[in-house]
DNA sequence: CGTTAGGTTGACTTGATTCAACAACAGTGG
DNA sequence: CCACTGTTGTTGAATCAAGTCAACCTAACG
């Protein structure tokens, strides 16, 4: 039971940060059957047409979802943290749309699919829980289209890191001045939909005005600020706010 | 009662598509309180930041989501079409993170927020259809995110009209071998990432290509084979099959 | 140590942008 | 009914951000 705490206990942490949860709730997604897994980095977790049996919850580590062309072409749609479920939509769709895979070695959790639907039917304040956070994973993909569209590559580059930044710093990862972001350049490329290449010139470009100080895959960052305003970066989209909106309650307080 | 029928059949059909109703939750969506207002073209809806005092449903015409860079450019993020809401998720996450324009004219219903969270709350088969739709909704965004990333700026258009020609004609729309766009081309830029002349040279050469046939701004495709091919288009994503996953019941049959 | 994946760099090309002018058209008011 | 005005669409020439290709470097690792 312990183990079971500590396996879902990121999850339940993002999902009370966003709407409320009795002790009944906390209990019934710690009682999830799981099935714990180790994964190497790079290895598939989920493929384009799957119907997958379960629920998979990242433990530890990191994950990406990715799509690929006709042309052969990848494209990263979103990086998944601890914490985080790489395939919740699955459960309800039925079918992936999209490519999961380890971007560093992972500790998963697969939940069965039936366990998934019996909870969200038997909890609804879960059920929701599970909604928000599917919101907010939209609402990441929304920013993307607007860095991908809308940003050059620079800022593109600048926004994701202050992303990847926020959330973990949020999710109690690292955080402080400098972090490890584990993606290869190429990652990087796939990501911003640009090259190696452009990003390994970008990335020298950054370091030569001072806005990141690179040590091998390490990325210092002397001032976040800076970074931001680089990046045109603001978090209102990944909704950090606590308790935006309760099940009936009254209007989130304004401050 | 028929006009609030009219009002919702469209957004009861889309949710019926893809999971299970019963008499009661279709009753229960059609008795929505709402208020019916009429909005010209290119009037907004929603502005970011924006904190909505109920979700907007359309009955007719088109809108859509976008955000704007600190740099003034604009960024199309979505189009929405009647039987969709363009604020669903804002309910739940109190804070709209896009603006929402109207495309054409409009006729939209405004529901109070507190009357669809009460529905969620009432009617779970009714939360998980919507549910499910924003969903659909992220599985668009993901393939909007491949446009802009991985493919060329004339993939893409392809890519866009064959999404919104599939679109429109499962929503009962038109359909047919050519449909009305209603974008302009600086629209059509803003959603692809790219300037309106680009657009507009793209569109020519399809033309030439015998790829589309236009009149000012209707368009008729000749073969929509040959359209989706250039796109690389296939419409796994808009998950379209009847019923993905039911409740609780049994796994989707294969065929 | 050799092998391999990832990173770095330069020279050249290209898809898309920019700017600027003009054409087509719709709506408006005299 | 026509002149005026604004929006949308069209086109060419110059430019630029990013891509391509190809070589080479570096560090990790069996």
């Amino acid at each position: 039971m312990t183990s079971a705490i500590r396996i879902f206990a990121r999850a339940v942490r993002k999902f009370e940060s966003r709407t409320p949860l009795d002790q009944a709730d906390r209990a019934a997604l710690c009682k999830l059957p799981f099935d714990l897994r180790h994964v190497e980095a790079n290895r598939t977790l989920l493929r384009e047409g799957d119907r997958p049996a379960g629920a998979t919850l990242i433990v530890q580590g990191l994950a990406f979802r990715h799509k690929v062309t006709v042309e052969g072409a990848r494209q990263i749609l979103s990086v998944q943290i601890p914490g985080d479920f790489i395939d919740l939509e699955v459960i309800l769709l039925g079918i992936a749309d999209y490519n999961v895979q380890a971007l560093t070695a992972c500790e998963v959790a697969i939940v069965p699919r039936e366990a998934m639907l019996k909870l969200i039917d038997s909890h609804p304040r879960v059920g929701r829980a599970m909604w928000i956070d599917t919101l907010v994973d939209a609402s990441i993909y929304r920013e993307w289209i607007v860095n991908l569209g809308r940003r050059d590559s620079r800022s593109g580059l600048c926004h994701l890191l202050c992303e990847f930044a926020r959330r973990l710093e949020v999710a109690g990862q690292s955080g402080g001045d400098g972090h490890d972001l584990s993606m290869t350049q190429e990652q990087l490329a796939d990501a911003l939909g640009i090259t190696p290449v452009h990003v390994n010139r970008i990335l020298r470009e950054l370091d030569r005005e001072g806005l990141v100080v690179r040590d091998h895959r390490l990325l210092r960052v002397p001032s976040w600020e800076a970074l931001r305003k680089a990046g045109g970066f603001s978090d209102l989209y990944l909704h950090l706010d606590r308790r935006a909106a309760g099940p009936l309650g009254p209007p989130p307080a304004r401050h």
